[in-house]
DNA sequence: TCTGGCACTCGCGTATTTAGAGTGCTAACA
DNA sequence: TGTTAGCACTCTAAATACGCGAGTGCCAGA
């Protein structure tokens, strides 16, 4: 592969316009067309030989003998990284979103569910939002219900009101007075607190002697530890799944049947957006940079988004390779914003 | 269209078999390859009249010239209701039911999650189960908690220890205290009706002279109205749609699109789901017996399920036209009767 | 009433052809 | 040395033709 040094303004420019072409009107783009672009005065035969060059650098490729060419995934990154003019959203789409997340919500969840649709009808492909990680989310209240026998049902009501629910298998039979006495307990010690938080408190008093504490405590303090104890998975709202069936690049019967299943397993995707969990800003996977197989023709725009400035959850747009990155990118970055704030203002 | 005397015993017999074939290999069925079948012997040639004669009917149909014939939805459902030899479930199959369904489950709202599962992994095709009607369950415990303004999020169980929460605008400002007790009272006189039952008795209440009820009451019964109000649509789980995408009748793009947008809707298939909740035992709508666009090409197969008998919810299976009827029909029959064991031992 | 025979139709898969698009290469030019 | 025009070449996609096989309808005879 050729060295950067061989990337010249003209070379970059041109594979700029070549990739806006592509993912325009999605046929691979020939010198011919190309050499009608207003900035480019070139001719063909020049057009052809810096294709050449660019082709040599694996930035773009040609299906076969006769087809003008097409980006490859490091041409898609370079153009995304380094070429690309984002566009500002359309202001209508920034009242859409505004209106929609910022009114008051009617049911707990619910603001995820709009982004997740907004994020998908906005730009016709499928919107995803992870729910925020139980992690750093803090309790609000806690309550047992006894059920049959040892079985406990809790409820828990964390930030923004999502409630949670869960059965646990206590050791013994514990008399419904007794479980009250443990949620009051509970709530007077842990709420406010991150459940991260509240599993290391857990621990330390577990550890104390127990003759400091009375039987009660320990037995609240051993509920939820059953309650908070390792966490399932988290779980993701996802939205306009059925756009992408429209895709020529997806119409692969097979292809598309592998990215459903991997929508509905969950695991693999929870998994590709935890690591956007990290990143600051908009983080995008192209192709088969996810490494993910079910993966290999779409692309993932995220962002994180945050409440009180803490990074709680992922959303984004997923779509083919060929996206109009230069809208989707400002979009995805403005909707994890206004979704924080409206997380934020409960 | 002829008249049913038309239809001698070989004539059904025939359309029995050509069926059977076709659900068996999913081609157009000729007049040769039935007369090998060993019960039917007759040669090409008869076959040929007989097959003219059911097609008179509208019983099946001719692709084209050269091509067999393919039943029509006439001939699918007088096979289906006359002439089915309905196969027993294998073993297997009622370990792997049983033992899925009746073991402890481990979350609420699991078991139907199993059950829609479970349809659609033994039959490759979707499973779909209505969550119970929120009219017909009983209460188990209701509770109130206060959050920004005149908001008070409400978290109710219900049967199977269902828990349901929902926010609520109430008139005026309620201190947590007010909260409790109103919960209280409710929890006091409402548990373990129904909540239809309870919408009831609430209006009842309503219209008493406010002077004999005490203050607090009222305003619990006034959270209980808006708690209770008109319910939103149910809700459904589907499985296994991705099955679907491999059946060539429905590799269609655009009928597929349409499919999963229906899914996605929930809409229509509630609708259409609710149509079978009146029924008794196994429902089935062929083709485009449902009346439903979406639907078309696809067949569903569902029956009622029971908690303490009362009909509460229907569950199902969607597949393309095409299928197994024998062996779904009496494995959707049992799955429900297991479902409906496995809610009443809560 | 059933059967064998036969001509007929139609779809499918396999060449074969043609038109068009786009390329790489070379030679000329500034 | 970089750019351009020209040209032969390659490859795809669409159109056309063709033979095969499957299956039919109908008729005449048992």
């Amino acid at each position: 592969m050729a060295s950067n040094q061989d990337l010249n303004e003209r070379s970059l420019y041109l594979l700029k316009t070549l990739v806006e072409r592509y993912i325009h009107d999605g046929q691979p783009v020939g010198s011919r067309v190309l050499s009608k672009d207003p900035n480019l005065k070139l001719s063909p035969a020049t057009i052809r030989n810096v294709m050449a060059d660019l082709e040599d650098m694996g930035l773009i490729h040609s299906p076969h003998t006769s087809a003008g060419r097409v980006p490859t995934v490091s041409g898609y990154r370079l153009f995304v990284n380094s070429l690309l003019t984002v566009k500002p959203l359309e202001s209508s789409e920034l009242n859409q979103l505004q209106s929609s997340l910022l009114t008051e919500y009617d049911g707990p969840g619910d603001v995820l569910n709009k982004a997740s649709r907004l994020l998908s009808e906005v730009t016709k492909m499928a919107g995803v939002v992870t729910l925020p990680r139980r992690e750093t989310v803090t309790l609000r209240h806690i309550e047992f219900l006894p059920m049959s026998n040892t079985r406990v049902l809790v409820i828990f009501v964390t930030d923004g009101q999502e409630v949670h629910n869960k059965i646990i298998h206590t050791d013994r039979l514990y008399s419904p007075a007794e479980l009250q006495q443990a949620a009051n307990y509970l709530n007077s010690v842990y709420v406010g607190r991150s459940l991260a938080k509240i599993r290391d408190l857990i621990l330390n008093e577990m550890e104390q002697d127990s003759n400091q504490v009375n039987q009660g405590m320990m037995d609240a303090v051993c509920m939820a530890r059953l309650t908070f104890a390792q966490q399932p998975q988290d779980d993701y709202v996802l939205s306009g799944e059925t756009n992408l069936m429209g895709f020529s690049e997806l119409s692969d019967m097979e292809r598309l049947k592998q990215l459903f299943e991997a929508f509905s397993q969950k695991r693999g995707v929870i998994h590709l957006l935890d690591q956007c969990l990290q990143a600051e800003g908009v983080q995008i996977f192209i192709g088969e940079e996810s490494g993910y197989r079910a993966f290999d023709h779409c692309s993932l725009v995220t962002s994180s988004y945050s409440i009180n400035d803490e990074v709680v959850g992922v959303l984004g747009v997923i779509g083919p390779t060929r996206m109009a990155y230069e809208k989707v990118i400002p979009f995805v970055d403005v909707t994890a914003k206004l979704l924080g704030a409206a997380l934020n203002s409960k």
